[in-house]
DNA sequence: CTTGCAACATACCGAGCGGTTGGTTATGAT
DNA sequence: ATCATAACCAACCGCTCGGTATGTTGCAAG
């Protein structure tokens, strides 16, 4: 990787740290020229604006990470108990400023999403993107559930409950209200199977 | 109601409704001061700071419209229908815009709690006060639902996915997906009873 | 060996922010 | 009628922000 590669990621790891850490209208250009040792010129050499380098930490840092996450998740036999694991497992090994911080994607969608129609397109696609994905795993066990569920709508009120959860927690300063409503979503899961 | 009080309650309407529109920290006193038509020196003598003005809204405004909704939903003879009636007409009510702008607490406590230390208390105490109204409806009718269930996790796993939906449908600026979730909601509570 | 451009660095700009200061007007008790 | 104080106003302050204009360095092609 070149030199100018290797500043451009730089960049873009700390700019993704910082808005998941403050969020992105508080996080400071001059905070990530600090903590990356360079200037303000070398920024704007790489991104345009500092709205172009929260789209560029969107697609090349939050959105494969979050969608190989998931894949992983749903990548299984029974992706109904896949997807219970990793939820657990998830909070399990959340740390207390992780639980702090919340998922940066539903941070930007708090933030952004009725703000700004770049990062409300870019979410959206994402959250489609990530709906389809948990549909097509339950299709493939359609025989091991029961009748009549609304896939797509089952799978949107998995993510939103797991969204819901990481903001719950987030005033408690711990994860134990995340873990309760992680339990109680793993129970629905689990009853969607006959 | 004095001039002074009516005033005082002029600003708090006025920044409640700011708040709910684009957040704390970018709400501007000075459109503030612009919609009530007055002047910084008249707002610094009702409010020692923004951040107590913030207090004061949370406190006089959003907790007791929120407690009261809640309250009025769960204070009938079966409260599991009382919610699911409540979330259908509240998410059927809506307007377009208060679906951008989401839930006013659930969006403080996404902006706020790891931020301020008052907002996040004051923000945990309204969510236990919530749970536990919540819970006790649910234990009035315990006789009707199923047997081990954990109430209070019951309670929360309904907050969160609440909150979730509103999130959720931030991004795709209509209700469509709001009540998707809020349907699966309905489902879920009614599969309570036995 | 020069020349040109990518890859930075430095210094500065205007705007908006929350907050303060010093004054003015209205009110209500004495 | 007086006078303290509540209620309010206008002007200003320091600061930080995102963004820009200009200058410098280093490498790579010709």
């Amino acid at each position: 990787m070149s030199d100018a590669e290797q500043t451009r990621q730089n960049i873009l790891t700390v700019a993704a740290d910082e808005i998941h850490q403050h969020g992105f209208k508080a996080t400071s250009l001059s905070v990530i020229l600090n903590r990356c040792e360079i200037s303000k010129g070398a920024l704007y050499h790489h991104f345009t604006s500092k709205i172009e380098l929260g789209y560029a930490v969107f697609e090349e840092i939050y959105t494969p990470m979050f969608l190989d996450l998931w894949q992983s998740a749903l990548a299984v036999e029974d992706p109904v108990e896949g997807l219970c694991t990793f939820f657990t497992s998830m909070t399990d090994q959340m740390s207390c400023s992780e639980v702090v911080c919340g998922c940066p994607l539903n941070n930007l969608c708090e933030e952004m999403a009725n703000v700004d129609e770049g990062f409300r397109l870019r979410i959206l696609s994402m959250q489609e993107q990530l709906n389809q994905s948990i549909v097509d795993a339950l299709v493939k066990i359609n025989d091991d559930l029961r009748d009549g569920l609304a896939l797509s709508q089952v799978s949107y009120f998995i993510v939103a409950t797991l969204n819901g959860a990481t903001t719950l927690s987030k005033s408690s300063r711990n994860k134990e209200l995340s873990q309760q409503v992680i339990a109680e979503l793993c129970l629905y899961n689990r009853a969607l199977k006959k």
